[in-house]
DNA sequence: GAGATGGTTCGACTACGGTCGAAGTATGAA
DNA sequence: TTCATACTTCGACCGTAGTCGAACCATCTC
């Protein structure tokens, strides 16, 4: 009756309104300061003081103090892992905050996860990377193979910098729209930005959208394509 | 501010210690009634009553009558899954509600995760099929291969029963002792069954823990072995 | 220094939700 | 029919936790 983890303890953290909003803007990838999470959640400064704190007690949050700010970002992947997981589990019981609305096909298109590509987009180049040989599974790990390293370095992307981080380089993290996998990991948050660089695509700032380019987009199709 | 699925409120209803308990009493796989699970949580069976029917309206549950009574399980893989995730937050912040026991390495040896087979010999079992090339990822699917549909018959599973059910045949499922995957869906469930139908391997009723016996750890470690 | 801005702490208010006793409904047994 | 068991509904109680105003720190600017 009381083996395992106390479950109930973060699931009440992720459960309270204010914070679960908090949570979502955060899936953005982006550290955002009280502030900005307070006006996020529709409270005041105090109150989401007060949430943050205990969303850091509870491990969920990395906070960064720089100068009299305090940004807060997610801990980890496994957290951004788990808040998908939440979605779909939301979504599939057909208790969408808002009625799927014109906006909510954007993000089905493609959105940010935490700091990577999600969404049709983000399956689909998952799919292109698997399907050309690029990663593959090794015993539960998904590896980048030696085709994948040539494809990704051409790609302007520097593998060594992502390797000397602790932070795994592949990771699959499933769709809650989808129900697919796509790419995580450092190497998943790389590719987001180097489509940034090249300005195939465009965050934008407050809904995690992910809005493609018509050049950018004819561009990812070459490199993405199935088969 | 307010895109997305509605978080919070599944998460709340995990939220709750009661709740909790009786949705960590679920992932044995094994259907309860509404006064075991009462017993499970603590709580009274009016309470406990209450508890059910939120969570069967949230889509987390399962029910079904019988006779006088009412049986409860998880409503489907996806929510085992996001469980299993919670778990791995919560051992991973050091929240564990038992200190680290006898009963904890036992659970991490071998335990059942909803309904198959997870811990340290549910991932090696995972690492070992994908090794000999047995399950193979498809474009984000786990996929049997032609030679795992020979090792599965081998093994007096009758996979065209498995596939005519809508559950899916193979996903991967993270685990929250281990951080890797083992194999769960209609596959990994018949695994585990046909495990105790050869009495390798008995389940404790109450605790979750899967126990091999001598000669069951020696067949199993001969079917799969790494390398 | 003084003033402004970003966060935290404290205290008081409030409301939502978990809890159980008691009464009510269904199903099965005798 | 009568009794017992399994569960649900109702109502009342109570505690916890979210909320904000006000005051308090800390950091930067001038």
């Amino acid at each position: 009756m009381k083996e395992g983890p106390d479950i109930a303890h973060i699931a009440a953290l992720i459960g309270d309104p204010a914070r679960a909003n908090m949570l979502t803007a955060l899936m953005s990838g982006k550290a955002l300061t009280v502030s900005e999470l307070a006006e996020e959640a529709g409270v005041t400064i105090q109150t989401a003081s007060s949430h943050l704190s205990k969303l850091d007690a509870g491990g969920l949050l990395r906070p960064r103090k720089q100068g009299r700010h305090k940004y807060f970002s997610l801990a980890n992947d496994d957290v951004a892992h788990v808040l998908e997981g939440l979605m779909g589990l939301a979504a599939g019981s057909g208790h969408l905050r808002t009625r799927t609305g014109p906006k909510d096909t954007e993000l089905r298109k493609a959105r940010v996860c935490y700091n990577h590509l999600a969404g049709d987009m983000g399956t689909q180049m998952f799919d292109s990377l698997m399907a050309q040989g690029h990663l593959a599974m090794d015993g539960g790990d998904l590896i980048l193979t030696e085709t994948g390293v040539e494809f990704t370095t051409g790609f302007q992307i520097d593998l060594s910098i992502l390797r000397a981080k602790r932070t795994p380089l592949c990771r699959e993290c499933l769709d809650w729209s989808e129900r697919r996998s796509h790419l995580a990991g450092s190497l998943g948050r790389a590719f987001l930005s180097r489509f940034e660089e090249l300005s195939w695509a465009k965050r934008d700032q407050k809904t995690r959208v992910v809005t493609f380019s018509q050049s950018g987009a004819k561009e990812f199709e070459q490199f993405f394509a199935m088969r």
